[in-house]
DNA sequence: TGATTTTGTTCAATCGATGGAACAAATATA
DNA sequence: TATATTTGTTCCATCGATTGAACAAAATCA
C-alpha cells in the first residue's frame, strides 16, 4: 500500500528477470521487443505502480516535454484565457507548461527566464513585462537555442516569432467609433509610448485624429501602467483641464474602470457628456454599468497560434524558417459607455 | 556570440585542465577546493556563459527544487494572489513552482497530477476542482511519498495539511450583519455541497439562521457552481418566489455580481429591497455600482502559511508530524449592497 | 627526521532511462 | 545441409552533475 519508494525500470527487470534495457524498449514499444514480453512488463509496471522519472529520461533524450510561459500576471482574463489555449495545443503534443508571473517587474522577468532556461524548457512563449526595456535575457534565450515565441507585449528588435492583435488598427476603429458619435475632443489614457503594443496603440490614435481632421494635443494623452488607480487619478486630471474631453480611450480596460467610477463620482452622464472606451474587453466590461465599449483582442487564438508557432520551431530547429508574424484583427464590441444612440 | 551547444563542468573541466569533478566541487563551494581553484572557475563559467543542467543535478541528488501548484482556475483574484504568495516563499528558498490548472474539471486534475510526479516535484500544493470527489489521485501523490497540502477547498478525508478561512464562522458573521440591517428572509446562493468549504458555509449558514429565531427553509437554499450566469439564473428564480427574500448571501462574489445584475436589471432597490453579500471580496467587488459587501478570506496569508507547512514538510520527511489545520479568520468588508443605514 | 594531519584533487560509481551494437537463437532461403 | 536473415535480448556507453573514497602533496607536529 505505502509504496514509499518509487519503481524504476531496473525493479521491473527484477521481477521479470530481465535487463532494465528491456524494459524500456518494452515500455516504448520498441519493435524488436516481443509482445508477450511487452504484455507482461505493463503488467508489471502497473501492478508496481510504476512512474517513469521524467528527469532521466529527459536528461538522456535532451528534451524536457517542458514548455515554459511567461506573462506579466496572471489575473486579467486576457492573459488566463491565452495561458489555457496555450496548455490546449501543446498538452496535445505531450508538453506540459510551466507558467511564470513576472509581475511586470523586469528583475522577475529575467529570474523566471534563468529558471525556465535551468529547468532545460524546450522552448518559451512569452509576453515582456511594462518595465522591460533591456532585451539581453530575451537575447540569452535566443543565443542558448531555445525557441521563442512572444505574443501582446513584443518589440520589434528581438528576432522572433509573434502573435498579437493589430494594435494601430484597433486604434483607428476605435477613433472612428467614437467620431461617428459625435465626439470631437478624444483623451487617450495610454500605455507606456516605450512598449510597442502601447506605441501602436498611440499612433494609431494620432493618426485617426488626423483622419478626420481633430487636431493632436498632447495634455490629452497621458501614459501610465493603466491600473485601475492610473485611471481614476488621470481622469481626474482630465476633469480640471479647462477645455474637457468630450470622449476618453484609455488602452486597457482597468484604467477605464478607474475613469468610470470618477466620471460617475463627479455626476459625469456617461456617454452623454463623456463617452468612454476601453481595450481587451475584461469580463467586467459588460457587468458594470454602463458597461464599458472595448476591444477584443481574440485571446484564445492567440494562445492557440502562439503554441503552434513553437511547436513549428521546435520541430524545425535547424531550419532557417522566416519570421512568423501574426497579426489578427481586432474587434471593437460597443456598449453603453460610447453609445449615444440607443442600441 | 551564437553559441549554441550548451556549457557543460566538461568544458570548463577542459579549459582549466581539472576533472569535472572538481569543477562541479568549486561550483558547490566544496570546503576542500581551494579558492584559487574557485575563483578561475567561477571565471571560466561565467566567460563560457555556463548554466548547470537542472535534470542533471535534480536527477542525481533525487530533488527537482519544483513544487507544483494546482488551482481550479487563475482568473480570480484570489487564486492569483494565493499563487503569487506562495510564489514568494517558495523561490526564496530555491523552489520554482509550476502552476497547473484544472479548469474545475476531474479530468484535468487528474492529468495534472499525474504531469507533476512525473516532472518529479518535490511537493504539491492544491485546492481541488469543484467536480472532484472521488480522491484517488490525491493518494496517489501520498503513496508516492510527495508532500501535499491543500488550501481553500480541502477535504477531511485525505490526511493532509490544509489552510484556509473558517467558513463556518465567515457565513455566521454573514447572517450576524444582515439580521442587523434587519432583513428577515435570507436567501444562500451555495456552492456544491460536496465540496467542504462550501458545506460549511451552508452549515454555518443554517445554524446562524436558527440563532437569531429565523426558518431555515430549504427552497432559499440554491447550489450551483457560483459563476456570473448561476447568480443570474438562480436570481430569477428567487424574484419569482411567492415570497421573496429581502437578502441574498452568495457563496462567491462571482455569482454576486451576477444575481446584482439581475436586480438592477429589475429595478430592485439593492440594498433597500434586497441586501447583497458575497464572498472572495474579488477587486469588482469594489468597483461596481452599489459595490458588493463580501468576506476577505486573506489570500496573501493563506498562499504564505501553504507554502511554509509545505517546506516544513519537505524539510521533516521522516517525522512523523501531526497533521496541520491552519483556519484563518476572514473578514466582513461592508459596502454599499447590504447597508441599509449611510457608511 | 619520521609520523601525522591537512589540503587539493582525481577516481569511480551513481541517479534512471535510453538506444546502438553485439550476440545467440530461431527461422527462412539457397 | 550450409548460409543468410530475422527476432529477441543483453551489453554497454551515455546524458550532466554529484559525492564518498582514495591518493598524493604539502603542512604540522613530535
Amino acid at each position: 500500500m505505502k509504496n514509499k519508494k518509487k519503481t524504476t525500470i531496473k525493479d521491473i527487470a527484477n521481477v521479470l528477470g530481465l535487463t532494465p534495457s528491456a524494459v524500456s524498449k518494452a515500455l516504448n514499444d520498441h519493435p524488436r521487443i516481443s509482445d508477450k514480453t511487452k504484455i507482461s512488463v505493463r503488467q508489471v509496471a502497473e501492478n508496481l505502480n510504476y512512474q517513469p522519472n521524467h528527469l532521466a529520461s529527459a536528461l538522456r533524450k535532451g528534451k524536457s516535454n517542458l514548455i515554459g510561459v511567461i506573462i506579466p500576471r496572471n489575473n486579467s482574463s486576457f492573459f488566463s484565457s491565452v495561458v489555457e489555449n496555450i496548455e490546449e495545443v501543446l498538452s496535445e503534443k505531450g508538453y506540459n507548461i510551466i507558467i511564470a508571473q513576472s509581475y511586470e517587474s523586469y528583475k522577475k522577468e529575467c529570474s523566471s527566464i534563468d529558471a525556465l532556461l535551468y529547468t532545460q524548457v524546450d522552448g518559451i512563449i512569452a509576453s515582456m513585462a511594462n518595465e522591460t526595456t533591456d532585451l539581453k535575457y530575451y537575447k540569452k534565450i535566443k543565443s542558448k537555442g531555445v525557441p521563442l515565441v512572444l505574443f501582446d507585449r513584443g518589440e520589434n528588435d528581438l528576432e522572433v516569432d509573434y502573435v498579437g492583435i493589430d494594435d494601430y488598427l484597433s486604434s483607428q476603429i476605435v477613433i472612428k467609433h467614437l467620431v461617428e458619435q459625435k465626439c470631437k475632443r478624444i483623451a487617450h489614457i495610454a500605455g507606456f509610448n516605450h512598449t510597442r503594443i502601447y506605441e501602436n496603440r498611440i499612433r494609431g490614435y494620432k493618426d485617426a485624429l488626423v483622419d478626420y481632421g481633430l487636431p493632436v494635443e498632447e495634455e490629452l494623452i497621458i501614459e501610465s501602467n493603466l491600473r485601475v488607480d492610473d485611471g481614476r487619478r488621470i481622469m481626474q486630471a482630465l476633469l480640471e483641464l479647462p477645455d474637457r474631453p468630450d470622449a476618453v480611450y484609455a488602452a486597457g480596460d482597468f484604467a477605464a474602470l478607474g475613469a468610470l467610477q470618477v466620471l460617475l463620482e463627479n455626476n459625469i452622464k456617461v456617454p452623454e457628456e463623456i463617452a468612454l472606451v476601453g481595450f481587451s474587453d475584461e469580463p467586467f466590461a459588460s457587468y458594470v454599468n454602463p458597461s464599458i465599449t472595448s476591444i477584443n483582442q481574440h485571446s484564445a487564438q492567440i494562445g492557440k497560434s502562439a503554441a503552434k508557432a513553437l511547436l513549428n520551431r521546435i520541430n524545425n530547429p535547424t531550419e532557417k524558417v522566416a519570421l512568423n508574424k501574426i497579426i489578427l484583427d481586432a474587434e471593437l464590441i460597443v456598449r453603453a459607455s460610447s453609445s449615444k444612440t440607443k442600441l
